[in-house]
DNA sequence: TTGCTTGCAAATGATTTGCACTGCT
DNA sequence: AGCAGTGCAAATCATTTGCAAGCAA
């Protein structure tokens, strides 16, 4: 199967460093969550791309989180939600809708970021900790469930 | 049993608001998370109060969570964790450990708290929601780790 | 007595895993 | 051939829940 997008190459490639193929489940898996374009859970994921299997999608987005490729979100809500790694799409943070779970991306502007980058440094580092990556979380009620 | 401290008061009528009493089970749960003075896992929460039941615990931790006494925090790790919910205690963030998943607390200087506030309900009311709370995870390899 | 609480044991449900099979390489 | 990847079904395990008994107002 032909690599088709710059993404898919980089992707690839952080695979092959994981000793893993990039498999046609795998593709299908980061198609979705490149086609939904958000945090997905598994359910949703299932559904979009027919093809996949449950334990399958378990065990490849758990790998690939491993290689960098994925990232697993947790809240309280039931499901895991899981998009592509930040390294791969872009710096961003997340908007949870406290009543139905849905969660949406948002940016900070680069100044406010660096700001608290510097502060998450101070802090660990206070602690003799080293600062791996951050991950901002606004839960609000989103218009739906502010209508109902 | 009397209330003893201004911090149990408080809590005695938020749960009265709920319908709720203010248990020696539940007083046992919040002397625990105080003394503790961080997240807790609910088999610490557990192995630190021997008097407490497991399904009793999960239980009023959901009720006392529901009556804004108490705070659940979800992450990677196997087992939530719990703590006073911030109104009782200080606006605060999270320091966690990617590898042996402990929670430590930390605060932001409130300039910038305050610069973050303002970001969130802008970016939130752009998509027609409200903004209700905020979590700030910062992930580290805490100094026992990074030994290890 | 009425109804909130509790403890125990059983149920739930998302996620993980064992195993035999398929398909790259 | 050799080994990573897959699907199915069964196992795990934190958390939840049903139920009968306890206790406060």
């Amino acid at each position: 199967m032909a690599l088709t997008t710059e993404l898919d190459r980089v992707i690839a490639d952080r695979l092959e460093q994981h000793d893993m193929r990039y498999t046609s489940g795998r593709r299908a898996i980061v198609a979705a969550l490149r086609a939904i374009g958000g945090p997905v859970t598994l359910p949703e994921l299932l559904t979009f791309s027919g093809e996949v299997t449950q334990s399958s999608a378990y065990r490849n987005l758990a790998l690939m989180q491993e290689a960098g490729v994925v990232r697993r979100l947790v809240h309280g809500a039931d499901h895991a939600h899981f998009e592509l790694a930040e390294e791969l799409t872009e710096h961003h943070h997340h908007l949870i809708c406290e009543t139905c779970g849905t969660v949406e991306d948002f940016t900070l502007d680069d100044e406010l970021e660096r700001a608290l980058d510097d502060a998450f440094v101070r802090v660990a580092q206070a602690t003799g900790a080293t600062p791996t990556s951050h991950l901002i979380d606004v839960f609000v009620v989103c218009s739906n469930c502010t209508a109902s």
